[in-house]
DNA sequence: TGTACATCAGTGAACGCGCGTTCACTGATGTAC
DNA sequence: TGTACATCAGTGAACGCGCGTTCACTGATGTAC
């Protein structure tokens, strides 16, 4: 199973390539053709590397939600103030997605296609991990009541519900939508949904 | 162009199948012929009526669209104060998914597909439209001092955000996810962000 | 340092399956006089 | 009330296109002695 240099490399073109394909013309319209065309790469190395289709599109998931992640997370929980932290929560996401528009628009789309179904369990776990340090953060903040008691899930709903919602609308340009207003508003209006007034 | 009552007959049956089809099997995954078995109908006659397969699904995007605003703002507008105005809205909205389960999950499946960007300015009017009255309700509220003053599109991405988030993860059973609870905690939580404090 | 072998990386023509759509047709319903 | 015609509703076998995948192969890189 060992892997070489030049192998990675490839691997990393590809998945270059599949988010301009993905993006551009769609998750399901994109076929694995234009897909080798992008990369400049031969159909047989894609299934030589990846195997499927579809698992290609699973490991883009997985490398834009772990740039995401990363960054948001990270940003948010040096934050020692429960109201600076979620409002950076916010504002972090937001940033991030109109930092990587085509990054964004693929989780948005790929999240909410028919192929999560597939992996769903390894995804659960993988999102988990990657949200943890996120939640150890909110217990301490909810312990030092600051922040409302909420389980995880709610949590995850009620601050990050909004942030997606607003970047969905934001990525598929609804009319009325200003993302400056949005990074203004949006975090405060958050807080306000989770903060626990004295 | 007159349609004769058989033909309507036809169209109500085809979209009941499209919705067991598409949700079952998937929006991309069911095919014509799956449909055409599942409605007893020929292949002919869903071109026929409807023209392609992709009209197919807007035809029932539409439908299922006007279901659920059509009960959940008349129920929440009609509500006096803003507080349980905007809770009926959130808890109208949680409830409408639970008890048209079907019609929820091809709803959200249907607005993050690809399918949507076709007909975007058409659907945008149509939804505007369904949403006048919320948004006329709405501006008494502001008005009155109840509720921030917050664009329209903000105020749907505020209130409407985490109430889709959450039946999204709901349908998709996410583990951690209760619905009574959802149902008990996020009109409040969502009320507390568009409040206005005195 | 060289040789032999194993594994990894990459190629692209060919295949076959199944999908959306078409079309020439029959039958049912509505309309004009 | 009957007849002739027009339009709507419905049929399903056939088509052709393009997609994902395979496979037998060559070339590159790593390893053992």
């Amino acid at each position: 199973m060992g892997k070489q240099e030049r192998g990675i490399q490839t691997i990393q073109r590809v998945l270059d390539a599949a988010l301009v394909c993905f993006t551009s013309r769609g998750v399901y319209a994109a076929t694995i053709h234009e897909l080798a065309d992008e990369a400049n790469v031969s159909i047989g190395s894609l299934y030589h590397h990846f195997g499927s289709r579809d698992r290609i599109a699973l490991a883009l998931y997985c490398r834009c939600q772990e740039q995401l992640w990363a960054n948001v997370v990270a940003a948010a929980i040096e934050q020692r103030e429960g109201r600076t932290g979620v409002r950076q929560l916010v504002r972090g996401y937001l940033t991030w997605a109109a930092d990587n528009r085509d990054a964004a628009r693929f989780i948005h789309q790929f999240a909410q296609s028919e192929f999560v179904g597939r992996w769903q369990s390894e995804l659960g776990a993988f999102h988990d991990r990657l949200l943890a340090p996120l939640f150890e953060w909110l217990a301490a903040r909810v312990k030092s009541r600051e922040i409302v008691e909420l389980s995880p899930a709610l949590f995850e709903v009620v601050v990050l519900g909004p942030a997606s919602e607003f970047v969905r609308r934001w990525l598929s340009d609804t009319p009325g939508l200003d993302f400056e207003q949005g990074a203004r508003e949006l975090p405060e209006a958050v807080w306000r949904s989770v903060a626990r007034n004295p």
